[in-house]
DNA sequence: CCAGAAGTGTACTTGATAGTACACTGTGCG
DNA sequence: CGCACAGTGTACTATCAAGTACACTTCTGG
């Protein structure tokens, strides 16, 4: 199944890079289903529609295969993470924090992704670089996107003075909510659109106004700032 | 299973007890040190000191001593998350929050909780149950426990209103931060106390203050008020 | 102390899978 | 063309681990 016609137009890639990419694409279906361990390479071959002797050529051994898959899995992860929630000064706190999220789940939640984070959760203690690349080309990425947004709007008056960076993976890891850690391990049905906008519009609430029923007292107020210009200075 | 060895003696366990909690031990620290495809019987076997047969007597196969390992996990991971944060009613909010939360990421980074979610994480899609029981035993008593008590304190006045079990699972994701994942897929050294403290109190700040410059306008709180009653009916 | 249940050690079968060897075939370029 | 090389298919080896069989030993309760 999924096999690549032999024969393709005159200006496709040559033929090396051809079989390359079928083995690739058949590689990322087993490992993100199965996992490094139970995906066989067996399978991998018989769905490419290569053969063995030539993955073996192309990609030395199974954990080059793996490496391979996983730097093309972070390429394509980060684009859609950078370019979540287009200028974003552009718009009322609110509206660009709920797109910026909006995006972020779209991102998250997709089933690649999911598959992507099991496999890495499960596997960086035998790869060390997996963990640190898909750190780099994920999670990093957005939360260095959102906290440059945070810095601006904080400059620009729109917010209270604290910790940037912490802020905004706190928020990240709201909207991604238990609804990730539920979809991740197969609980129920994935969440419907309804239930996914509900999760980021309180986090956004919750980011931007707090849930303490009296706004803070002046004295409260000047307490957090002392404490952020601490946290700043350590 | 759970047979109760017939020759209970007064002050030790019987001699099959004495084995299965032999193989328990043995069984446990090399499923969550390896996972379940990588860990092997053989290792088990020799290091409780028990023997092969014995083992497959007392719990079939690989997979039911794979299961056992996990009902006993989940068993013990429930009690602290029960307990923590005592009586919260009696102490100020923030400091209830700090508690709580606290006790929460002490959990959550121990060892064994890190390493058991690797192995919830990896293998919920071969195991279905799995995802089930951890969750139950875990995120969902720890959230249970918050939703009271921001449910207790909404009542009180002390909140504003709003989906409390939503704060509460928001809430303990933002504690979380990205300090467990990172713990999780090993990058970097474990967090120091300190490290850990400074997220929490920067949740436990976001959650009560949110980071509006400005508190809520009367017409932004009515809006608030509104939505958390179109949310509460829904 | 004895009988039998429970546990042990070892050797075996079976099956899966990573990786290799090699002869054959299709492709593309001069 | 026709040659060289990349790709294919098949068969093979080696390894490793799950699960079984069985004769032997040790513990436990009466």
């Amino acid at each position: 199944m999924n096999r690549i016609s032999k024969r393709q137009r005159a200006g496709a890639a040559g033929r090396g890079a051809r079989r390359r990419a079928a083995f690739l694409a058949a590689a990322r279906e087993a490992f993100l289903a199965k996992g490094y361990a139970a995906a066989t390479l067996d399978d991998v071959v018989r769905r490419s529609g290569g053969s063995r002797a030539t993955l073996y050529k192309q990609f030395g051994d199974k954990a080059g295969l793996f490496a391979a898959i996983i730097a093309e899995l972070c390429a394509e992860m980060t684009a859609p993470l950078r370019e979540a929630g287009e200028r974003p000064q552009a718009r009322a706190p609110r509206a660009a924090l709920l797109a910026f999220a909006t995006a972020f789940m779209r991102v998250m939640m997709a089933p690649a992704s999911l598959a992507l984070y099991r496999l890495v959760v499960a596997e960086a203690g035998r790869f060390p670089e997996l963990g640190r690349a898909v750190y780099r080309a994920g999670p990093k990425v957005a939360a260095a996107r959102l906290a440059a947004y945070l810095r601006a709007g904080a400059a620009a008056g729109a917010f209270t003075a604290g910790d940037a960076d912490l802020r905004a993976r706190h928020f990240l890891e709201m909207v991604k909510g238990d609804l990730h850690f539920r979809a991740l391990i197969g609980l129920g049905p994935q969440p419907s659109r309804r239930e996914v906008d509900r999760c980021v519009r309180a986090a956004v609430d919750s980011l931007l106004n707090g849930i303490s029923a009296r706004p803070p007292s002046r004295a409260s107020a000047r307490r957090r700032r002392r404490a952020a210009a601490a946290r700043g200075a350590s």
